[in-house]
DNA sequence: ATAAATGCAAACGCTTTGCAGTAAC
DNA sequence: GTTACTGCAAAGCGTTTGCATTTAT
């Protein structure tokens, strides 16, 4: 989604459009991958001084509500990027390193059978990795870990 | 896995029996779904009087670390269930009501296309719903949410 | 006997809340 | 001018840690 969608959205809503709002919509804008509110509390830090968390996270709140973000689960916490606007129900490749997401378009619920005495509501699927540009960072967690 | 085999691999690992422990062994085998620290912490709570969460979270880390245990991330927090001991890959329908689980035999890795350039580290595939016995609970979380 | 496991209490990190001042409408 | 947004401080929750005691080995 683009800035001024975002503000739009976020604007006919009935919320107001303060300064750190446009800059948020901007920085979800512009951001090809997932940000923990840390990442966007460090980047908000850099334009507001007096900048607390709690701001943060309503306004991540608030934005996740409106749906104008959208809020996976990772193993070290919850992560936050704009809502992808396509009408096409799709999934993600994930980038461990730098966060970036790239489309899938295969649903495997497409091709599950799934018992009908069972009643699904949502399902999860995501591929997780290093992107072309991060490549090098695979073999430096590699021998990292488990040393 | 089966109570006695959990215990087993503890032991080969050098980890001491402890009563706690052996409840534990049990209650993961017993368990057809997945556990939070909560339910385990509750469960355990019945037998052991000056039970406290913190040996609990020890004994999750140590069981998760050893792999007699897998942890899966919820939106609702960190849950566990014993490995599945299956020597083939699968993933699971999860019950939201009772956290039970079904497993999948299919694994849309087989038929999802990955471009050259990114380096697979994991995925996740799981489906939410509600199995046979919390059919009735569907309604009831429904009528509940967003009223 | 020795070293690991436990319970307690306290600390920790992440997230939320109450309130008074500020700013968008 | 009204009402929502913000920052501050403090509380809340889930989880981890240090230390003395207990227990499996």
């Amino acid at each position: 989604m683009q800035t001024d969608e975002i503000i739009r959205l976020m604007s006919e809503a009935g919320l107001r459009i303060t300064d750190q709002r446009k800059t948020l919509a901007k920085l979800f804008a512009d951001s090809p991958g997932y940000l923990s509110p840390k990442d966007v509390y460090d980047h908000m830090g850099r334009y507001y001084t007096g900048l607390s968390f709690d701001t943060v996270y309503r306004n991540l709140r608030v934005m996740d509500e409106l749906g104008v973000l959208e809020q996976v689960m990772f193993e070290e916490g919850v992560k936050f990027k704009a809502h992808c606007r396509e009408a096409h129900h799709h999934h993600h490749l994930i980038c461990l390193h730098c966060g970036k997401t790239y489309p899938l378009t295969l649903c495997p619920m497409d091709m599950t059978e799934i018992p009908e005495e069972f009643k699904v509501v949502k399902h999860k699927f995501e591929v997780f990795g290093y992107c072309k540009d991060c490549t090098g960072e695979a073999e430096a967690a590699a021998a990292g870990s488990d040393g």
